[in-house]
DNA sequence: GCGACAG
DNA sequence: ATCTTGTCGC
């Protein structure tokens, strides 16, 4: 982005102790706004796919990231590569990825610690303004309410939201087992997680399944990073999954990564 | 000791 | 995340 963070002493420094990470996670689930701030026409998420694209309406950037890894002669990974994909109107109108060093291993709760940095610093390439962020992984369901989303989204201070494949705490209200497609449970913090036990932190949402009854699909885990509240967050994933189960411009970032990655490799 | 968790 | 074969279904 052109702009630089509006928060760059929030930013992920995998240099911090464990404790010091957990109280800058603290502080930045402090600063996050987990209700609708932004101002983009949330009407016009639209994908090309969707045959009700609005072609007057002028819609917003968002941006999806992913990260793959590189591994080092010795087979350890040593390297993040961070991809990102601006999508508008349905249309991809950038792509950047930006190789850092990787600091610190893969614990869960503090994933932002060792991938933040290569996100930063890909978006930091990137030249179009984003609107709203995508990212592979958590936002407020994370056990100090600052998964990855929510850190990335407060340091850039863009409305941001979190999109798991896996559930990394929290309850579900009800049974996420056989949900419809397009329908939601909600997941509710428990003793695990530094909120009032029932606070609605986010979404099992089914984006996508099977007719037959032999395949099945397990939801996503859609929890608000920054500037969303969690009905909006689940209705962002939603409007965004055309044909897959991942919301378009994280799976473009994650078939973005991989083909980087083999870019990468080659050179 | 038990529980155990994004990518 | 990453490594793979096999299998289903369109």
């Amino acid at each position: 982005m052109c702009a630089p963070p509006p928060r760059p002493d929030l930013a992920p420094d995998p240099e911090l102790d464990r404790a010091a990470m957990e109280s800058l996670q603290r502080e930045i689930a402090d600063t996050a706004v987990f209700t609708d701030e932004f101002t983009f026409d949330c009407e016009s998420l639209t994908n090309p796919l969707a045959a009700s694209a609005a072609a007057d309406a002028d819609p917003p950037t968002v941006v999806g990231a992913d990260q793959s890894f590189l591994t080092n002669d010795a087979g350890d990974q040593d390297r993040a590569l961070s991809a990102v994909v601006a999508v508008r109107g349905g249309e991809v109108i950038e792509r950047v990825a930006a190789v850092t060093d990787l600091e610190t291993p893969y614990i869960p709760g503090l994933l932002s610690f060792r991938e933040g940095g290569a996100i930063l610093a890909a978006l930091d390439e990137l030249s179009v303004e984003p609107d709203l962020f995508l990212f592979d992984g958590s936002g407020r369901i994370h056990f100090r309410q600052a998964g990855i989303a929510t850190h990335i989204g407060v340091v850039c201070d863009v409305p941001s939201v979190g999109v798991a494949k896996s559930l990394l705490c929290g309850t579900p209200r009800e049974e996420t087992a056989d949900l419809q497609t397009g329908t939601r449970v909600g997941i509710e913090a428990n003793a695990k997680v530094d909120a009032p036990e029932g606070t609605l932190l986010g979404y099992a949402v089914q984006t996508r399944q099977y007719d037959s009854p032999n395949r099945y699909i397990n939801p996503l885990y859609v929890s608000p990073g920054h500037r969303i509240g969690p009905e909006t967050a689940a209705d962002i994933a939603l409007a965004l999954a055309s044909s897959y189960k991942l919301p378009e411009p994280v799976r473009l970032a994650d078939s973005y990564a991989t083909e980087a990655k083999r870019d990468y490799v080659d050179s």
